[in-house]
DNA sequence: AATGCTATCTTTAGTGA
DNA sequence: TTCACTAAAGATAGCAT
């Protein structure tokens, strides 16, 4: 920081945080174009204000796009085991009830994907779509189909229509 | 940068590609967390390293999985149109191919949709699952859930079960 | 290979126009 | 409000261990 050394907490001057986040936001982004091209590694940054609509994205839209896919499509163990963070750095105490979270978020999303499938069962109204991960809805959309498919077959017989 | 100035340009050294990885990695995501807790934004950023398979994120789990599905649950037209990035203030003139690419893009994710639909109306395999986006997979869940279901009536009403 | 150091370069909070 | 400036703080490339 620069003038005055600035607490690491919520400004609350509002004017001085627009200032803050702009100029932040434009040398975060620097940093990702950086380590892209100095390191060779696909990266992305997506900043998303609460107050605004306005998501702002690092490198292009496609790039980012990109990223995420990478990211989402590797399984969802890799995805909370391999991931690092400053926490980890700094607060090695924290891993063990770190993992016992992931271990509960597990549980919790299983759970919310059984919840999902019954409210498909019974016909509700799809709207928690966006929260559910596109690989599990593939398994869950198979699952379906297969199970549709044996009614309608066996249904079919039942009628003899060829 | 330190104790000479470099150019930014692909490191070509392996150990000093790999030291500054580590410790830019480090500073990146010290920078999206510092910009989270001062600007009280939502914030997100991934490292994907093509010759390893871990992606490093921040900040945790959740909280990035919540910045990318606010970003994926965005109208598409927003998540194209709306984003800022630096290239926009560098090179203002590459916007109107920018704005030719994502309508090809637009148009051959369309294409992409249709060919997945067929591919489940013909009983393919489902692989491609992960790069069709989940609002639009909501839709066809519920399209095909929708046809299911009056077949299976039309038929228990041809067999006579109640 | 990883860690610590530090000179030097970069970022940015506060300021004033 | 939004620049441009700059002193102070932060990040890091190269090196020593």
């Amino acid at each position: 920081m620069a003038r005055r050394k600035v607490k690491l907490a919520f400004m609350t001057k509002a004017a001085a945080r627009k200032a803050s986040l702009k100029k932040r936001k434009r040398g975060l982004f620097k940093k990702v174009d950086e380590l892209s091209t100095l390191c060779d590694v696909d990266a992305c940054a997506i900043i998303f204000s609460p107050s605004e609509n306005d998501p702002e994205v690092w490198p292009s839209p496609l790039g980012a796009q990109e990223v995420i896919m990478k990211f989402r499509t590797l399984p969802v163990v890799e995805q909370t085991q391999k991931m690092v963070n400053l926490h980890s750095f700094c607060r090695k105490s924290l891993t063990k009830s770190e993992s016992q979270h992931r271990k509960q978020q597990r549980e919790n999303h299983h759970k919310e994907l059984i919840n999902f499938m019954y409210g498909c069962l019974v016909g509700r109204e799809i709207q928690y779509l966006n929260i559910i991960d596109s690989r599990e809805l593939g398994s869950l959309l198979n699952l379906k189909i297969t199970d549709a498919s044996r009614r309608i077959e066996f249904l079919k017989q039942a009628v003899n229509i060829s």
